[in-house]
DNA sequence: CTGAAAGCGCTTACAG
DNA sequence: CTGAAAGCGCTTACAG
């Protein structure tokens, strides 16, 4: 492999020369500049990155460590933080952790150790509090918050006022059997879903109906068939999130529901498969593309020493063809 | 920073030593190997990736560019291959390059740089072979060949027996006039699809019948809306791929077309989202699990400098509900 | 078994 | 403006 000293030589100068006509970051004399940059081009030379890396103490690289790189919300994340990151001259390393604690745990570790300058986390685990300490680099978290704190920012969206959104909706649709498909407890978007939810059905009198539903599509699917056997009156559904909303719709027209017209059905978060499907899906959304731009601009504020900024994303109610729109505005 | 050095100042040993007692690498004095491990306990030492690759001129990374994250195809592909780089011991870098040619001769480029040992590029361009030529490191492509060679490997599947299994398929279940919407002639994919489809045309003395269709879900929309203007009498599409389906599904329901009994429609490559969605697509697979493991295996022969196998992976008949199923096996 | 030394390929004070 | 030197943090012949 041709390196900077085998430019050097043939350009008649030391690598120090070579190092500052490549990187600008010194005035060459105009004659040795130009015999630099030749040399460079007859030999195809590319600098090393992991020497600089070694150098700099530094990689310009990001990592990024999902529990499930097919599941569309991480997704669609992943491609916002992506584009943030190179546009600031980040490189991002993606890491798939598929549920595993030790998996994720490796990945962690590894970044930390491959100097990437930080650490976009979105976890499942609860195990993975002590890991983060453990990092020396700084790790920003999307919709978990650690306990103890030890986390440079959490990018999170206002789940409470998502859940109420919702089910305010759904009564404002007609609907007045209406059931709330729980997330996982362990995740505060399912508690502050769910605890907007309950808030609303205390403010008008309306008793609770809840299932305790996973964050995807197999788990919708049981338990919608669940919600009609326990629920049999149920004229409306808020899914636990697109993902489930979609499983549900598909057994409910299995069973000859006819939607949104004998029942009605909102989703979260909405994804970009939302509104591919037919008919299109009513949904609250979590601004993305805004929640991605924000870690990696969280991150680069910690790797750079400053504080983070706090802030809860807004969601927004998105009307399309599950729910029989009304023109009442809540 | 806590390095190799203070570890072994607190152990009472040389550099050499605990480099040996970390990597397993030579037998060490047992009394010794315990003062080292505590040490490391102690300081929470972790080594460092970047030096260590700097002089081994191996990252046990692997490079992946993908031109859209959020396709659904190269999505799928990414988990395999992610999962089967995992098991041989290698780490993925997984980049976006948007579609954008700058930012995928820059990532790739960034990737060799790196150390990366090996890259599998998901190209849409045709301009990148000069750039897979100036790569010091093997390249193994998906879906695409190289005019001039230059790649590791190239995995793909046998499109031509998938365009005539559509098209028979759909002649099968009764359709009399069928649509071919043709991707991207540009695409080997494309074309050996639609190769496929004309040969059945020829065998059976049919017409042909064709739309040409970008690869994604917008320009399926339109194309959609000018098949019905074009050929009012079809009852059979055969889509460009599974994405081009679901929107041509959307805009046949919204005109009042019953699926599959006024028109039927079968996809290509079987996403998972063709069975998420209702009704379940008809399609014709990829097996996308077995490819991004292929394509590891390629790229480490080729990193170990054995020569590729070549292998053309098979395509299935998927039956399920945009198509009034046969019994008639074809 | 073990340590001193050299080196992986860069970059940046430092001195001139 | 420019080069020799030192160093980023490891690893591995080499010699003992």
């Amino acid at each position: 492999m041709v390196s900077i000293r085998d430019v050097a030589k043939i350009a008649g100068v030391s690598p120090a020369t070579v190092s500052r006509v490549m990187n600008e970051t010194a005035n060459v004399d105009e004659e040795k500049r130009q015999r630099v940059l030749n040399a460079i081009q007859e030999t195809g030379f590319k600098p090393n990155e992991v020497a600089r890396s070694l150098f700099k103490r530094s990689s310009r690289i990001i990592g990024m460590i999902v529990p499930n790189i097919e599941n569309p919300f991480f997704n669609e994340l992943a491609k916002a933080i992506e584009e943030e990151s190179y546009r600031r001259g980040y490189r991002l390393t993606l890491c798939n952790s598929n549920n595993d604690l030790e998996k994720e745990k490796k990945n962690l570790s590894l970044l930390d150790r491959m100097n990437a300058d930080g650490i976009i986390l979105m976890t499942n685990q609860e195990k993975m509090e002590n890991e983060v300490h453990k990092c020396r680099i700084p790790v920003v978290m999307i919709d978990r918050q650690l306990e103890g704190g030890g986390e440079s920012a959490c990018i999170q969206s206002d789940h409470y006022t998502g859940g109420r959104i919702a089910m305010e909706y759904l009564i404002s649709c007609g609907c007045e059997h209406i059931v709330h498909m729980r997330g996982p407890l362990k995740f505060s978007s399912a508690r502050r879903r769910y605890q907007g939810y309950q808030d609303v059905c205390r403010e008008r009198g309306l008793q609770e109906s809840v299932i305790d539903c996973r964050y995807d599509y197999e788990d919708g699917l049981n338990k919608a068939m669940e919600i009609l056997e326990k629920f049999p009156q149920t004229d409306g559904i808020i899914a636990a999130n697109d993902m489930v909303a979609i499983s549900v719709y598909k057994v409910l027209i299995r069973k000859g529901y006819r939607i949104p017209q004998d029942i009605q059905l909102i989703g979260f978060d909405n994804i970009s498969l939302s509104r591919l499907v037919t008919p299109e899906l009513t949904t609250v959304s979590q601004p993305i593309g805004e929640m991605g731009k924000a870690a990696v601009e969280a991150l680069i504020r910690a790797v750079e020493g400053k504080e983070a900024i706090k802030k809860l994303f807004e969601v927004k109610l998105i009307k399309r063809e599950t729910t029989l729109n009304t023109s009442n505005e809540i």
